[in-house]
DNA sequence: CATCAGGTAAACAGATCGGTGTACTAATAA
DNA sequence: TTATTAGTACACCGATCTGTTTACCTGATG
């Protein structure tokens, strides 16, 4: 059973494609209502304006994941690999909150602040498995591993090339084993 | 003696600062006329398009910068070290090429080749430099040393918090001694 | 003095921007 | 049947965009 989509859901979807495709700043209002088949009218109806229909957009691509039970080192390698199948399937155009953050340039527009919170939520990821894991410094080593992903995003980009994913992957696992080698020393002494 | 900036130097000076400071898209040449104290006919007698004066803009920034004789290990983490200087200094907003890759979003745009190239000529920097050092695998390390480098910038970014420069500098180091002493493990077997 | 290159200010062109107002239509519910 | 709702098509608003045109000015050079 099919439900037909909704025309908010059809404004949205159209948005998704033309925000991360063209970017925010180079899709204007009637080009997301001509995509969605909706008239402009609607369009405003549902996302009284632009910056709502952005920040809607930056919400809906919001995916939240929780640690699973899965060995927390699979689960951090295992995102990298993600990634690098995200760099190489076509139309890959960057981290769609950085990209928010920097078309805006603005910190207190809604769109900045949905950004923030996503990588809020992926460092808590993070530290929660590598606390786990009984590294020293999970904060730490958090933050190092948001910076490879980060990374490899912005290099995947201005490259046009998906193996920076291994390579950020390869540099995750020699810090990931650096900071557990660390931890038995410390144990030892 | 201080030989008065050209026109061309003035308008040039005017787009790097707005450029910057608010993105190429949102920024019109109008405005860069009035914050060049010049007229808008002579600004395009000079840029005959805005598209020429993103390029110029970025052609302007580009620092060649070439391995100097100090310690190779040395320049790298100060090359961190000058990053978290940049995020720490009011105004950072990001790697001007990066943003430009993501405003322009076409990977024939003049400007994103001029990026590309200014990706490539850093790379070439950390492997001439790991080479010397003596690393097994200059070119992969340089790979994920650029990686922490995009990912410090853009984490510092959204995140507004200059000490991420020094997460990655603490990162690299960890790469770079492991590096090394896989080097000397090999050399000892 | 005459010329002319290089600058100015300002209007203009044509397109697009975000957003509204109006008149019409089709379906639904009282 | 009639009133209401939710949609459409489309013109319109003022602002802004890149880029051009026009008319004027000014200072150096012959």
């Amino acid at each position: 059973m099919h439900k037909p989509p909704t025309h908010a859901a059809r404004i949205l979807a159209a948005a998704d494609k033309l925000f991360y495709e063209q970017g925010i700043r180079a899709v204007g209002v009637d080009t997301i209502a001509a995509e969605a088949g909706v008239s402009k009218r609607t369009l405003y109806n549902y996302y009284p304006t632009k910056d709502d229909l952005i920040a809607a957009y930056l919400t809906a691509r919001f995916k939240h994941i929780e640690p699973s039970d899965a060995p927390a080192r699979e689960q951090i390698l295992g995102y990298f690999d993600r990634l690098e199948r995200m760099f190489a399937d076509g139309g890959f155009r960057g981290c769609p909150y950085v990209n928010a953050v920097t078309e805006l340039g603005d910190r207190k527009h809604a769109a900045t602040r949905i950004a923030v919170r996503f990588k809020e939520q992926r460092l808590a990821w993070y530290r929660t498995l590598l606390a786990r894991m009984g590294v020293k410094d999970p904060e730490g080593l958090a933050t190092q591993l948001q910076i490879l992903v980060e990374g490899a995003i912005a290099s995947a980009l201005v490259r046009d090339d998906p193996t920076v994913g291994r390579s950020a992957r390869a540099a995750a696992e020699v810090l990931i084993d650096a900071a557990l080698s660390n931890k038995k020393r410390k144990a030892k002494a």
